[in-house]
DNA sequence: TCTGGGGTCCTAGGACCC
DNA sequence: TCTGGGGTCCTAGGACCC
């Protein structure tokens, strides 16, 4: 056989939960309900759920008050900790580097791609499975494909500790009568509007009419979503270190402001934490945005280009604050956050990426 | 019923210029 | 007085992902 270019993708099975067991082998078995800061009764949404806990109706997103009322009495909650996670997330993607003719490309703390030119792609996936089993304890399922979307639609098919390989050969066999919102990339609401074109299914999206979904969704996303609906993607791994385009903060409070001065404050702390991040990388603040929830839960968002690229900690800060006067006073504000975007890299040229968002 | 925090990319529409 | 088409930049907002 001759060896063919293959994209692996890789995905810890609930590595939050995993994690925590791991580092707690007596809640092995018990269902355990990661977020927040481990107090169900706070404003927080759950993490990771373990399997155990997912059989009783609690998934990652749900609110931490709505799982505690599902949970049993002898449910766990326990804190998120990015740092642990940080440190078993390095762990894994160094064991997976070290597969020899591998390419890896970083997509999440519990994910990544693997590009890889051989003529047994199961076999590179059970030296994956091993080597991070080795590694850290843990368990991964492997999406093996022939291009970026295929790879990682197959994984959910071979979860957990499992693979499963989808390819042009058998991508409508798998996928043609599953519905639009199985895609990667499809999310509710363009779920919603395929509908309202009479398109419910994968390969209805594939024999759709491409001028229609043009007109629908721009130029961009109507030709990226019919070719979704056949399963083409980007089939090049690209390893070139992550640099991020913008960085920001955003907190959830416990009570919500009420008063300018409350509001004033929160933009002022969490201006200066997002400007950290700037300043540590040494990266010009290009223009800065501000994101805000107002009870009960409507998002807007106001920003505004600062005059020059600046690294000057005051100056990101105040046009921050000056934002915030236009927010409407009248009403509450539950949750709220800043983003101060950065300059771009140097040099501009840009890798051309899967329009699908949400790098980490 | 209550809804995180970190990101990325795309589109619409207005302003402005030639 | 009535009036073009194209390009670029900017702001606001939407959608999606982990």
């Amino acid at each position: 056989m001759n060896p063919l270019p293959w994209v692996l993708h890789v995905d810890m099975d609930q590595f939050i939960a995993a994690v925590e067991v791991l580092r707690h082998p007596e809640l092995a078995g018990k269902p355990v309900i990661v977020g927040g800061n481990g107090d169900p009764t706070e404003r927080a949404v759950v993490s990771t759920a373990s399997y155990e806990a997912r059989a009783f109706g609690i998934g990652s997103g749900m609110p931490m008050k709505i799982a505690a009322r599902k949970a049993p009495d002898d449910a766990v909650f326990l804190p998120v900790d990015h740092a642990t996670y940080d440190a078993v997330s390095a762990e894994v993607m160094g064991a997976l580097r070290a597969l020899p003719g591998v390419v890896l490309e970083v997509l999440g703390w519990d994910e990544c791609f693997l590009g890889v030119t051989t003529d047994d792609p199961e076999s590179v996936a059970r030296s994956a499975q091993a080597a991070v089993l080795e590694a850290t304890g843990l368990h991964c399922s492997v999406g093996i494909g022939d291009n970026k979307v295929r790879a990682k639609i197959a994984t959910e098919f071979g979860k957990p500790r499992g693979m499963f390989r989808l390819t042009a050969e058998n991508w409508f066999e798998v996928m043609g009568e599953r519905g639009t919102r199985e895609l990667w990339g499809v999310g509710p609401k363009v779920q919603k509007r395929l509908a309202e074109h009479g398109i419910h299914t994968v390969r209805e999206l594939a024999d759709g009419d491409e001028a229609e979904l043009v007109a629908e969704f721009g130029p961009k996303m109507g030709v990226w979503y019919h070719q979704l609906g056949s399963g083409l993607g980007p089939e090049v791994v690209d390893d070139a270190p992550w640099i991020a385009r913008s960085h920001s903060r955003e907190t959830t409070y416990q009570q919500n402001l009420t008063t300018p001065d409350q509001v004033e404050a929160a933009i002022r702390s969490l201006a200066e934490e997002a400007f950290g991040d700037c300043e540590a990388e040494g990266r010009a603040v290009v223009r800065v945005n501000l994101k805000v929830r107002y009870a009960p839960f409507v998002t807007r968002t106001l920003g505004r280009k600062l005059p020059a690229p600046t690294l000057d900690r005051d100056a990101v800060v105040a046009a921050a604050v000056a934002l915030g006067e236009s927010l409407d006073q009248d009403r509450e504000v539950r949750l709220l956050g800043v983003r101060a975007e950065m300059e771009m890299p140097e040099g501009g040229d840009r890798v051309e990426r899967t329009p699908v968002r949400g790098r980490i």
